[in-house]
DNA sequence: CAAAATACCTGCATGC
DNA sequence: TGCATGCAGGTATTTT
């Protein structure tokens, strides 16, 4: 279920077990994710002391001491086991150890996730990141940036929300409760808003991340390990997956019948009528 | 160039 | 119970 804030909260999580200690080995158990994993993963990551993590969007970046960095994306169904069993769990596809007896084990059944490696120095140039649009958390994301991104874009909002160019981290859930804390349709063509829209918008990004954030973290903090392994705390959501269901301002029948779901681009979208008027 | 469709893969809920 | 179907929170790539 990873979006920026969960990718956050895993990234959280690993630093806070493995920040400072060396990777004795890591198991390899098939060749490939969503693709290749390169050949020399083991040899270039095996007794290298990690030093430091890093978030771009949904990529986790994972410094080691030789000037490498492990970039790692969760997918569809990744998710990060620390301590996991010595038995590897169904499609635990990889396990790192540590030298301090550690085991910290990437399981993804769908294997849409990824590992790969980057110079350290040279992390902006990686190709997934050359053309990434900017951190909706940064203080350089703002309405007036939004706003010229979207310029002369001709689809809906919500599916150019999606769209990781324009701004990365984003996906089908944070899109659809930023659209409605914002009170914008999303069949709104997105070069169509207005500057107190996207500015508006902005903020609805940011605050809705750090909540989520701030929830992530609040269950960190006195994580245990349960099978369920880290990122994975209850959201509140306030109309994704809620169709039918009254959103927190609803008035209710006869005036809003509840959350509405539609499709777009062949996701689903979910929004409240009444709030998020189409114009 | 932008926008939409396609591809990758497994698990689960649903309906017959 | 078994089986087919559709859907799931991602994104690079291909096609239009």
């Amino acid at each position: 279920m990873p979006e920026l804030p969960e990718v956050e909260t895993v990234m959280r999580g690993m630093q806070i077990a493995l920040q400072g200690h060396a990777l004795s080995d890591v198991i390899l158990r098939r060749p490939d994710l969503r693709w290749q994993i390169p050949a020399d993963f083991r040899q270039s990551v095996a007794g290298q002391t990690i030093i430091g993590f890093r978030r771009r969007g949904k990529y986790i970046l994972i410094r080691l001491s030789n000037n490498l960095s492990i970039v790692l994306h969760l997918g569809m169904s990744g998710r990060i086991v620390l301590d996991s069993p010595i038995a590897p769990a169904l499609h635990e596809h990889v396990t790192f150890l540590t030298e301090d007896g550690r085991r910290c084990g990437f399981v993804d059944p769908r294997r849409f996730g990824m590992l790969d490696l980057v110079p350290t120095t040279h992390e902006e140039r990686y190709k997934f990141f050359s053309a990434m649009g900017p951190e909706p958390l940064e203080p350089a994301f703002t309405g007036a940036v939004l706003h010229a991104a979207l310029k002369g874009r001709k689809s809906p909002i919500k599916t150019t929300l999606l769209d990781q160019k324009i701004v990365s981290g984003l996906g089908n859930i944070y899109v659809c409760e930023a659209l409605y804390r914002a009170g914008i349709h999303p069949k709104t063509l997105a070069g169509t808003l207005k500057p107190q829209e996207t500015k508006r918008l902005v903020q609805a990004i940011k605050d809705v991340l750090n909540e989520a954030i701030a929830a992530g973290g609040s269950s960190l903090k006195d994580y245990v390990r349960p099978e369920g392994g880290l990122g994975y705390f209850q959201h509140a959501w306030r109309v994704y997956g809620r169709k039918g269901q009254p959103c927190p301002d609803c008035p209710g029948p006869p005036d809003c019948m509840g959350v509405e779901q539609i499709t777009q681009a062949g996701r689903s979208t979910f929004f409240c009528p009444l709030r998020q008027k189409i114009r």
